[in-house]
RNA sequence: CGGGGCGUAGCGCAGCUUGGUAGCGCGCCUGCUUCGGGAGCAGGAGGCCGGAGGUUCGAAUCCUCUCGCCCCGACCA
């Protein structure tokens, strides 16, 4: 491809509008152009990367057994009732009328369209297990894009569903799914960390995301330093730290702190660490007041509260309904609670005992505060945040740290659920109906992209791995109007085709700064040059992008010179 | 949906406080010169100042409403 009829341009400045650094770069090196929030043209060197990103996973998709089809974004809303999440999900799932005036959506995902496909072909047990697999615009009106292509309402999603006779297939089957994600990624350049996940809106039995962790991530995770545990912090556990005991329990006294409504204030004011605190939070629960009991120091995590309680309508209480159970915000007390209040606490409240805690009266808290003192206490959980430097769960010695990842993708055991609401069997072998167990699979392919650029840049521009860059090399002719030069680099530009290379050639009539600048930018794996210095020197000047190092390779071998340079470093 | 910021030429921005119908840098076009890390000179094109309404003799500038974009939060395969 010639640069000069190349459908794209270089801007010189970062554009305002973009914050992290593929946002910057996709937008910098002319690669795709925003339409709307959330919404982005590829222009034709991203959309060369995202073919070769597709092109990898169907590789891979397709080694594991599965079979490429290709289902409809345009749905009847019918389908999406009988799995109850017409009603369920929210104004992400964009819902329209047709002509006829028929409730409609635009697929966010495919669950429902597959199970129903399902439910018409399968038949007998010797059907299964199979593995269909799509790569297919998904539309999500998100309540915030962000991030360039991180984060969009419309994107590219490669999403595979598969389906077994019972749990054990799908368990045999699940690692094998882990396994070829794990070579997609790694296929592209990145090394994720693969983690236990929260199931949200799918549902299932088990789940995997596969981070890749930098700082511009949306998600936190959590990993042991030890063992292999990693985790999403939405779900992330820790093991009981260590932590001061009292001989005995001592009554609860009240003590006079004025004006201290917040933990910190108070330990300081009573001159302890927040660690021997209790604190309240409440929560609207779906209209009900619920009063979360933790330890001073330690966060409620909102997705295993939800999780445990049953919900996804949560958030904190406002006032008005603390009012309405007549409770003194800044005080509260876990003693003496109305009925009407429901009590959760968390797992922390165990760790140590005369407490800190709320008096329920303005100006007061309470000394002494344990478990003994309200026995409506039931309620003991694990919905705490885990922390940095907490114990590992699962092994002697292991520390927990947490860090930034951008979710790649992310596998679920469905089990039934989809195959439950829509009525899915087969026969099996003594002619028996039996439900068919599900497995889903999806990775967002703009966003992997993204993640490569995240991953691999400089201050100059994109470093392609070669697997997905949109050429394999940048060709740049510095003929400063000399005839024969440009000829010679005309020649090589064949010769470079002609032996199979993917060559973008600089052939603008530009000077030379700006050229080197656009390939840093543009980010091709291997830059060769052709002047009159790089003559002088005895022929083409090739660098990799990703190095400073400049060699020269005679002009008559200069094909095989950068075959044999990209062969070796294909692995990224 | 809450909080904050911003909409002026393709990109980055100034002008707005103190109203007088728009400017800078880069890019773009033409010519000449130049040619190894974003060249020089000369000439040129390009903007209903996001939109609507209002105040005013007069609005990019003041007021009201609205739309869009970005960031944080809520939300979220």
């Amino acid at each position: 491809m010639r640069l000069s009829q190349l459908f794209s341009s270089t801007y010189r400045e970062d554009p305002a509008e973009a914050q992290t650094i593929s946002h910057k770069l996709l937008l910098k090196a002319g690669m795709i152009r925003p339409l709307g929030t959330g919404i982005y043209t590829y222009l034709p060197l991203a959309l060369r990367s995202l073919h070769k990103v597709m092109a990898i996973i169907r590789e891979e998709m397709d080694r594991i057994g599965g079979q490429e089809i290709l289902m409809p974004v345009m749905n009847p809303a019918e389908l999406w009732m009988e799995t109850g999440r017409y009603e369920s999900i929210g104004s992400e799932l964009v819902r329209f009328h047709d002509r006829a005036h028929r409730p409609m959506v635009l697929a966010m995902t495919h669950e429902e369209v597959v199970t129903d496909l399902a439910r018409r072909e399968i038949k007998s047990h010797r059907q299964l297990p199979f593995m269909t697999y799509q790569i297919q615009t998904k539309i999500r009106d998100e309540p915030r894009s962000r991030g360039g292509l991180l984060r969009v309402r419309e994107f590219h999603m490669k999403d595979a569903y598969s389906f077994h006779a019972d749990y054990a297939d799908l368990d045999r089957y699940y690692p094998r799914v882990y396994d070829a994600y794990m070579r997609i990624f790694e296929r592209c350049g990145l090394k994720p960390l693969a983690v236990e996940a929260d199931t949200g809106m799918m549902g299932g039995s088990g789940s995997h995301e596969f981070m890749c962790l930098v700082e511009s991530g949306e998600d936190t995770v959590v990993w042991c330093d030890k063992c292999g545990y990693a985790a999403n912090a939405e779900n992330a556990t820790s093991r009981e730290p260590l932590f001061q005991m009292d001989p005995q329990e001592l009554d609860p006294e009240e003590v006079a702190t004025p004006d201290r409504e917040s933990i910190q204030d108070v330990a300081e004011f009573l001159g302890v660490p927040t660690s021997r605190t209790m604190k309240a939070v409440f929560y609207n629960a779906g209209g009900n007041l619920v009063f979360v009991v933790i330890r001073g120091d330690i966060e409620v995590n909102e997705i295993k509260l939800g999780n445990y309680l049953r919900t996804t309508e949560l958030t904190l209480a406002g006032p008005d309904l603390l009012e309405k159970h007549g409770i003194v915000a800044g005080y509260a007390s876990p003693m003496n609670l109305p009925e009407s209040v429901r009590i959760v606490a968390d797992r922390s409240v165990g760790w140590g005992n005369n407490f800190i805690a709320g008096a329920n009266k303005p100006g007061f808290h309470i000394k002494n505060f344990n478990l003994s003192c309200n026995p409506r206490i039931t309620d003991v959980v694990d919905i705490g945040t885990v922390r940095s430097g907490d114990l590992c769960p699962r092994c002697e010695n292991g520390i927990l740290t947490l860090g930034r990842g951008i979710e790649l993708g992310h596998i679920f055991k469905l089990g039934t659920k989809y195959t439950d609401a829509m009525n899915v069997d087969y026969l099996d072998d003594d002619g028996q109906r039996n439900r068919v167990i599900m497995g889903c699979y999806g990775i967002g392919v703009g966003r992997l992209l993204s993640a490569v650029i995240e991953v691999h840049h400089d201050e100059n521009g994109i470093i392609w791995p070669r697997s997905v860059a949109p050429y394999d090399l940048h060709l740049i002719s510095l003929d400063a109007g000399s005839e024969d030069l440009r000829a010679e680099t005309e020649k090589l530009y064949g010769e470079l085709q002609a032996a199979g290379l993917a060559v973008l050639f600089d052939d603008r009539d530009e000077s030379p700064g700006v050229k080197f600048n656009d390939a840093d930018l543009y980010g091709l794996p291997l830059r060769v040059t052709l002047s009159k210095r790089s003559l002088k020197k005895g022929g083409v000047e090739l660098k990799l992008r990703a190095s400073k190092d400049i060699e020269i390779a005679p002009l008559n071998q200069a094909v095989g010179f950068v075959r044999a340079i990209l062969d070796a470093t294909n692995l990224v």
